[in-house]
DNA sequence: TTATACTACGTACCATGGTACGGAATCAAG
DNA sequence: CTTGATTCCGTACCATGGTACGTAGTATAA
């Protein structure tokens, strides 16, 4: 059993974030034993998925359903979502490889030649990748 | 020479948006001939610079910096905030492809094991790639 | 020339994901 | 039993990257 505090240290996030959770309803609210709510692991649980999820590029109104699919035991939708964040996965990473090659060209080349225009902001503008 | 509309249209942006660069000072602001404001092909390749930059993961403010070294030409900062940004270019391509490979385990999961706890939710937390 | 589109400028607003602040109540240790 | 830390709750604020809105003036085409 924890206090917010405790599980805010526990779960390697600060308690604010906890309470933002709590508002965007992420995380649940447990009644209150007296005046103090006090946390269980289902919550350092939560917590983690919330992170990994966040780490799998899910935004938090995405993993918000996805706990809901998981509270209704929607399976099919949840793997939806999956699939799709799959593909969008998969042309982030794409995105990302071409910049990194574009970019590692640059700076080889500003290294190399040390003329008058930059070729980092020189030919960042030539070969666009994506127009 | 493109008036301020024409210009977004060229550039592939929203009008909004390039008051909104030149708020920020990414845009220069031409000097009104009468009452309007016209721009020329190096406005249309600053857009495209910071499109491009954008697309390798600079923010604005970085770009901005970007931007004040090719105007000092000064190539060894310039150099410097490419390869910073090429080994966090890097990170990020990692922590992509671990979510990724653990989203594709999971999506395959659900398929063939139809049974109460979504795999999708319950694995998620378990082998949490980052602590 | 007059309707319609476009410009200029300022200000307000938006989503996202938090972070901080302030006051009252409560808890735990000495 | 008091002091200091923590909780609770509400509200405000932050950065990022735009988007929208309103008012006035201006340009262009029929």
């Amino acid at each position: 059993m924890f206090t917010i505090g405790k599980l805010a240290k526990t779960a390697g996030v600060g308690v604010e974030t906890l309470r933002f959770y709590q508002r965007e309803q992420l995380l649940p609210i447990p009644e209150p034993i007296g005046k103090i709510r006090y946390y269980e692991d289902i919550h350092v649980t939560r917590i983690a998925f919330i992170k990994n999820a966040q780490l799998a590029g899910f935004t938090l109104k995405e993993i918000k359903q996805l706990l809901e699919m998981d509270a209704s035991e929607d399976h099919a939708k949840a793997r939806n979502l999956a699939l799709q964040r799959l593909s969008a996965l998969e042309e982030q990473i794409n995105d990302l490889k071409t910049a990194q090659a574009a970019l590692q060209k640059l700076a080889h080349e500003c290294q190399h030649n040390r003329h008058k225009p930059c070729p980092i902001i020189a030919s960042f503008v030539e070969d666009n990748p994506k127009n």
